[in-house]
DNA sequence: GGCAAACGTGACGAAATTGACACAGTCAAA
DNA sequence: TTTGACTGTGTCAATTTCGTCACGTTTGCC
């Protein structure tokens, strides 16, 4: 649903609120280093940063004034984590617009509390998530799929296949890349799985099935534009 | 220009978060017994609420519990003031909904920090007291419900599950969102609360209880516009 | 054409999901 | 303290959805 950007050095830390985060059925990205913050946060655009200021050898706090200096991350809630538990500190964070400050040790229970409150504000601004392609038009937020104007019914699975092919439209995904994406596979599983749900979404899709393309050997594509409708 | 309510039994305390409330230009109101805070707070409907628990003689958690349990109040942000540092009294706050906590002893100005973030957030959000979906009419002030323009009764989870399903109609919304909304769990609990009160609120909107649709392997979602009532 | 690998298809059992319900715990009012 | 309303949890059954298998079909290549 959201996407954290966790900038952690300790992966044990980090490990763990990732796994939390799977759990509520999040993205992560964890990074260790502090200076790829402000690029990953640019790149990846996620819901919520959690900024360890304690990094090796790196000013924290620098990190994060960067981090509401530019304009692409200004807006992105930050929850900062730290040993230092002077007030001091505290203040500075608050001040500069962090959303929560957290001292460590804490309870990891308690962290994602936060998150979760946070993640709750921000939720309300959603994004449009309408992805229109041809005859399709995907409306993630509603989860519906519609096919010249008519609603589909899909499943969970189906719906996040074919949410995936659409994204990145004419982009070949790898039979690996969607296991990944869409079971959250981390291995490669030889397994015929993937082609039944293929099977599946065009079926239901029906005459619009062929465009989920084929590429032999690699994986699936979703071609907005049939090339040549013609074989005649 | 924001309007706010100090719990608070220590006149040290609430005048000089007073002080610095009417330098900011806000409105204030302070009161020192407990038991006039919902009271106070359902009459004045203050945008903020700042509970000292360590009111003498009064359990503030419970005076916390009225505020979120009455739907007149379930909404105003609640800033917690404690000497208490336990982390279980910590995560008992955050897990009812508070919006932040402060264990004393806290520097003023951190807490006047937090308070002018919550108000900063709370003042992007206008309230509509009133949301018209279709057959239904809620009520959020009187905590109502009409359908068909008749008033049902229901309960304060009920009536929080349905408001937080109708605010978003037509939107997907995840277990973990509706339990985090409804409940402030940051849980991944498997419990079967959730579909309990679900089948309540049906149960009670009878032959409208169509409207809250299941989305399989995903959660629930309203819909004001059911799509086929009868396909004969 | 023949071959092997990759892919499509249908069917079936396993697993997951959820609605219904009974029951126990909690809380506020009397 | 008792009562009654409300809430949360565990179990069970019905149903949907999923993943795997066996086998047929297609594709690329010689």
């Amino acid at each position: 649903m959201s996407k954290i950007l966790i900038v952690e050095d300790e992966s044990d830390i980090s490990e763990l609120i990732a796994l939390h985060l799977t759990r509520e059925g999040h993205d992560y990205l964890c990074i260790a280093n502090g200076l790829q913050a402000l690029p990953a946060a640019v790149e990846h655009q996620p819901d919520l940063i959690v900024l360890d200021l304690m990094l090796p050898g790196l000013d924290g706090m620098q990190i994060f004034r960067r981090l509401r200096a530019d304009t692409r991350t200004t807006n992105i809630p930050v929850i900062i984590l730290t040993a230092k538990a002077q007030v001091t500190d505290k203040i500075a964070g608050l001040e500069l617009g962090a959303d929560d400050y957290l001292t460590k040790p804490f309870s990891p229970r308690e962290l994602y509390l936060r998150i979760s409150a946070i993640l709750r504000r921000v939720k309300k601004v959603t994004h449009v998530s309408e992805i229109h392609r041809g005859r399709f038009m995907l409306d993630r937020k509603n989860m519906k799929l519609f096919l010249d104007g008519s609603p589909l019914d899909l499943t969970t699975t189906e719906f996040k296949l074919l949410t995936t092919l659409m994204e990145n439209d004419a982009t070949v995904h790898t039979r690996a890349d969607l296991l990944r994406e869409v079971w959250g596979y981390s291995t490669e599983v030889a397994t015929r799985t993937l082609d039944t749900h293929i099977k599946r979404l065009r079926e239901k899709l029906g005459s619009a099935g062929n465009h989920i393309v084929t590429i032999r050997g690699t994986g699936f594509q979703f071609q907005t534009e049939l090339p040549e409708a013609i074989a005649a």
